[in-house]
DNA sequence: AATGAATGAGGGTTCATTCAT
DNA sequence: GATGAATGAACCCTCATTCAT
């Protein structure tokens, strides 16, 4: 990849952020290409010279967000720390790359995911899953997971710890409670015996 | 109340639940005033004559919808039917009431909640919680609860599922392990034992 | 009809005249909606109000357009004079209400013609050709028209002198040449005999 | 002409070419630089070091497209075929070179040359007038053209039925007609005697 | 009290043109 | 000389809100 491409890269990468960032705080359709161009420091036709439409520009940024949630992911999976440190850190630790998504740019995500199921599917399908169905067998053999429990409802009940702790205000009022929200999630609300 | 004091409630519940309707099937921003009038058959002044502002209509909406959710919440604590059952229809059942809140709109609705704390705070903290603390009593007596465990936490558990359940993506997808998020639910990852 | 109704149709009389007006100047494509609204002393939004879209109105301007030429047509007809001179008139009159149309208005109104053939067709089909086949038989009566020539190639002949007519700049160089056109049409090139 | 300048000449008629054939298919005002640029396969801004801006473009197609109608004319008038033969190719051939050109080029063109006399209107004077004099004294010695006609009149009628058989709609609905048009122009709705 | 009509402000998008390499 | 990148201005259109009846 030569200079200009380069360049025309970073740029690229500035106005998703810029663009990330904006969506991430007031959803998506609150925010302005006028916006996003001047967060980025550019007009609002070179966004058009990127990416086509707004809605272009969407897709793209939930493609860049899936992409820097899922590098996060695996950090945390191949970490050098017990099983139940690597739970809690999916479920409280504020990843520096998601920070917090907010929920509209959530939800359109889901809509393409269900439309597109193309990039998001296959993603899911040949990496995430089988990272984390490595990371319950290692949660497995140390006794941590119950093995009569299907792999998809448990990974169903860390992502949605994990969204629900995306939300500013959850997070806050939560922060308090770790140590019975972690609690709950190993042993139940009928409690360890 | 006289007969001209009903019509206007009347009225004024009509245009509520129209604007309910289209904000929950299709956000709040994509709905505009004049399709809001159009559904309740009204002119869009009127609206303005009842409500103010788009954002004092939102407002409205807000606390309609939660005063519906909180009778739903009370009529199952009262049910005459066990515990379990009790706790299996709040994270399950799709609300007659509420079917299926849009993100936007609770987003929306949270903000509201932490700004204007007022009526949303007095109703968590006179009315939800102690309707809660009852159900959770039930279920200590009956052994279903570990005793150790603050309420809420607890909540936050039933909530944060109750509300994932709201989205048709998930519920669909989730129904098959209905039995397995039950059981995460009551006796953790870790298992029963 | 009432003062309602007749305000609302007269407005919407306003806003066609201004765009048909702006229209026959400047071309479709050069005239803006907001020099429209401007000429018919409204907002934008009420040219929208009244017209849905720029396209729409266009098509409108030209419904418009038609029936007052129709109108003239008629009357030209069935005025008290001469045949030659009912020709002449089509041929060489100014038109009050057509005036001089724009070529483009025309090529889109053409395009119209053909794809919508509904409205234009039927007027053509049903009016205009029965009232030039009166003229025609008028003129056959009287020797000035040979009639072993199609009514269709004649009708040809003077919607194309008369269209041509419409245009400034022909109009200007081409009246010194009133006679010589006249006679060529009635003649041919060969000449009278 | 060296090979450079050779070279040049042949990329500006690659752009003249490309132009010339969307604007007579769009017409101008549709056509936007980056079309023209990506049908000459240059870039915009090449068009620009050629043409300085997009009206002088315009202008330069126009004399472009006239001069090859110029030859297309002088073939015919020294061809060697019957005088009817030739005005009829006048009227009904469609030109190679012209093809059907797009109303609104010559709507363009009309205007530049009304106020630019200079170029168009000496190629007029010095060119064609004396070429269709030359045809006319030919059509007259062999009796197909009344001497009291003026030769503009005649011309007059021939470059409205050559222009008019351009559009499209028009010939496809004409063709049958062709007799009658012929005829018409040769002895008058009058009709042979 | 209710409505049809009207509008200012703003949004996404396109285009002719210029800048910088 | 040629190009990719960038932009200001303008366009069509929508919306929350107000005016006038």
């Amino acid at each position: 990849m030569d200079g200009f491409q380069r360049r025309r890269e970073q740029k690229k990468r500035n106005i998703l952020e810029a663009a990330l960032t904006l969506f991430m705080e007031y959803g998506i359709q609150k925010v302005s290409i006028s916006e996003i161009a001047k967060k980025a420091n550019v007009s609002q036709v070179t966004i058009y010279n990127y990416f086509e439409s707004k809605h272009q520009l969407i897709h793209d940024v939930f493609i860049y967000y899936i992409e820097k949630s899922y590098t996060h992911f695996e950090k945390i999976v191949f970490a050098d720390i017990p099983f139940p440190e690597k739970i809690k850190q999916f479920i409280f630790s504020k990843k520096e790359t998601a920070k917090q998504i907010h929920e509209e740019l959530y939800q359109h995500l889901m809509k393409e995911y269900a439309q597109e199921g193309n990039y998001i599917e296959s993603l899911y399908a040949q990496k995430v899953i089988p990272l984390f169905t490595h990371l319950l067998n290692e949660g497995k053999e140390q006794g941590f997971v119950d093995p009569n429990l299907s792999n998809e409802a448990i990974l169903f009940y860390v992502k949605m710890l994990s969204d629900y702790m995306q939300k500013e205000e959850v997070y806050q009022s939560i922060l308090p409670m770790t140590e019975d929200i972690t609690n709950i999630f190993f042993y139940g609300i009928v409690g360890k015996r």
